[in-house]
DNA sequence: CGTGCTGTTGAGGACGATCAATGACGGTGG
DNA sequence: CCACCGTCATTGATCGTCCTCAACAGCACG
């Protein structure tokens, strides 16, 4: 499968792979540079997976979790009737797979795919538990986690069930460029395909091509490129009547600070 | 506001009110006679809170986890349009807001609203600090909690966006049946309303009505009560492609199981 | 005996699905 | 270099599900 890089992850923590996980440790209340370490030394890179292929399958038992360092992934599970329900997206930093460390068992659980090529990083399960012996702060940390994607299913079950379809598509559309420019990334494009879109929308592509032809007329996304780019985000939030808080954790962590010394 | 019980729970706590709660933990994985009291006898009782208010407001600042003992309540949102958007609905042993606990700060978060007649029960923040640093599985267990919400929320999602009305519908009863069974309630009384019901589906009530008058054509639902009651489950859950395995937790616990003691 | 909440019914219309076909692009192999 | 193929994007036409508006009936409550 994916070859294991021999690296000394401790040198090239800093260097730049694993700096997306940092940052996003840090964002979830988890500071400090032992603590960091202790997690990011055991950080495992490895080889990229191509664009298409599944990053966590169905039906494998986990070892180790799985931490998304480039490119986009998504949480997904295929239907019954044939199709494809997208959950959620997943950018550098993000955990991929923490429900299979909480639930160790395999019961028909969602996949997680590669959207875009993708490199990941994993931690065996035996590291983090005793990452999180050592800091008790850190099973907080990964719990946040899941609740932040709780809090983005949430977001979607509204914007699917609530939204019509101009409106669903900017907010998703909104929600990858905030997440996009979490990450450093401040360009307009959205490094998905229609058929992605539509999978987590909830629409039929034919539909979501629709929508984009109108947003083109709104002179929102480009109506040159192939790419799907925004080039007018102002409006764009407008339209979507998107207000980011959903994907933001608050930055303090009052109790469990304490306890965790 | 409501009145707080001075009872001694330690004592109350096999006598009834708290069996339920009891029984979640075990779900979860909670086991052992100590562990257990460590968390029962911190929770408090607290009186009874009316259908139609709130048990969680969106706006007050949290010193204390919420337990429901009795009722049903949901987790919802109201929306710009005034709709309202219900995400879970909760039972008896169930958490009403982990995320505040895991949060701790009130940014636009759901509320929980009593759905029929309620008891509450309340952890302070301290007690359940200070569980959680004596049995550090019970982080993991609360996190599983968190966890199968958001699996009952993935599933909530693929209702909403790829079902059709009926099917809908009558995968939202089957839930509830399920979740009423689990916890001891054999009867097909599902106690909410069309609208309740509606907010749940992402459907018009006007709509909801009419796909129960097909099911009680079709002879799922009584015709002649007033409230919902089902009475043929097989052809409810033939309809609804019912596949309660995101309902449940698997048993096992291994790794924290370990590292736990 | 009103007042409110929930449930019920009818009519008309909109939004989005489906089916089907075609176009554009990139990659592959001859 | 070109022919071929697969994936993704685009377009048109038709149809169905579900929404909205509006009115009314039943029941519980004070």
């Amino acid at each position: 499968m994916d070859g294991l890089l021999p690296a000394n992850m401790a040198a090239l923590a800093d260097a730049g792979v694993l700096r997306l996980f940092r940052r996003k440790l840090n964002s979830l209340g988890f500071q400090g540079e032992s603590e960091l370490r202790c997690l990011l030394d055991k950080t495992r890179l490895r080889r990229s997976v191509p664009r298409g292929k599944d990053i966590v399958g169905a039906g494998d038992t986990p070892r180790h979790l799985t931490v998304l360092l480039a490119g986009v992934a998504c949480l997904y599970e295929t239907l019954e009737s044939g199709g494809r329900q997208i959950y959620d997206f997943y950018y550098p930093g993000d955990f991929c797979d923490l429900h299979r460390y909480v639930k160790l068992e395999a019961v028909a659980e969602p996949a997680v795919r590669a959207l875009t090529d993708c490199s990941i990083g994993t931690i065996d399960y035996r590291d983090l538990d005793r990452a999180i012996e050592r800091h008790r702060k850190l099973a907080l940390v990964l719990w946040r986690a899941t609740m932040l994607e709780s809090s983005t299913l949430r977001e979607r079950l509204i914007n699917v069930s609530q939204r019509p379809a101009l409106e669903r598509v900017s907010h998703l559309l909104c929600e990858q460029l905030h997440r996009r420019r979490a990450i450093g990334i401040e360009s307009g494009v959205v490094p998905l395909t229609q058929i992605d879109l539509a999978d987590a929308a909830g629409l039929s592509v034919v539909h979501i091509n629709r929508v984009f032809q109108d947003l083109r007329k709104l002179g929102v996304i480009s109506a040159t490129s192939r790419t799907i780019e925004v080039v007018n985000r102002e409006r764009l939030a407008e339209i979507a009547n998107f207000d980011s808080r959903y994907l933001t954790m608050p930055a303090a962590l009052s109790n469990w600070d304490i306890s965790a010394e």
